[in-house]
DNA sequence: ACGATAGTTCGATCTCAATCGAACAATTGC
DNA sequence: GCAATTGTTCGATTGAGATCGAACTATCGT
């Protein structure tokens, strides 16, 4: 069973993890996984190619933000929160505060 | 007396902070920055053209991180952190909090 | 008014990065 | 063993972005 490659939290770079979160996709998925323990790439698709995902979530592994682990044919993803907030104490936090803006969905007509 | 323009801070958004702070350049100006009232952009050239200077400047305006004011040939810059800690509580601190990794300078040989 | 200074803009060059389709790989169920 | 499922990799395309030199602009001192 073939393991992700992760960096060690202590090589993670600020640059690297602003880098990862200054895409609007790569952020939206950071958002979700911060509300659940894991989530399979499957369920973060957003209606976008599987490669333009698997492009993301190689940017987010490489950034040291998620952890990836095979459940079978799934790939489940996990935000690193814990060794994030001592790697870089309060910013995830901070970030995820942050509520993001409307989408383009127009409002609801109660 | 010519004024830069700058957004209001309610119109600038995560990603676009995150895109600015990406670069190893406009990363150390904020460091450098907030540690100072005020510092010009010739303070903080760091050995670039000033065209580049001038453009990361321009991306850290843009982003809603600095604020720039014209004092005779000079441009004076200054973080917008009350500004920033209203907007993002707690990310300017965190992001602060880390300590730039070591430069290539060889270790003192005291 | 001119020269010096600080900074901006333009355009060129080159690298980086997001997108996707096609092909490939690993796992599981039958 | 094969088909289905999930996901990765490759390569192409396109746009974004960092770099700089040259030219330009605004301000100030003389």
């Amino acid at each position: 069973m073939r393991q992700m490659r992760h960096p060690p939290i202590e090589d993670v770079e600020l640059e690297q993890v602003f880098h990862a979160l200054s895409d609007p996709m790569r952020l939206g998925i950071v958002r979700k996984l911060a509300g659940s323990a894991e989530l399979s790439c499957a369920a973060l698709e957003d209606g976008r190619a599987k490669s333009s995902v698997s492009h993301h979530f190689r940017v987010l592994r490489d950034s040291g933000l998620i952890r990836t682990r095979p459940e079978g044919t799934t790939h489940m993803n996990s935000l690193r929160r814990a060794e994030l907030d001592a790697r870089f104490p309060g910013l995830l936090g901070a970030v995820l505060a942050v509520s993001p803006p409307p989408c383009d969905t127009p409002p609801r007509d109660d």
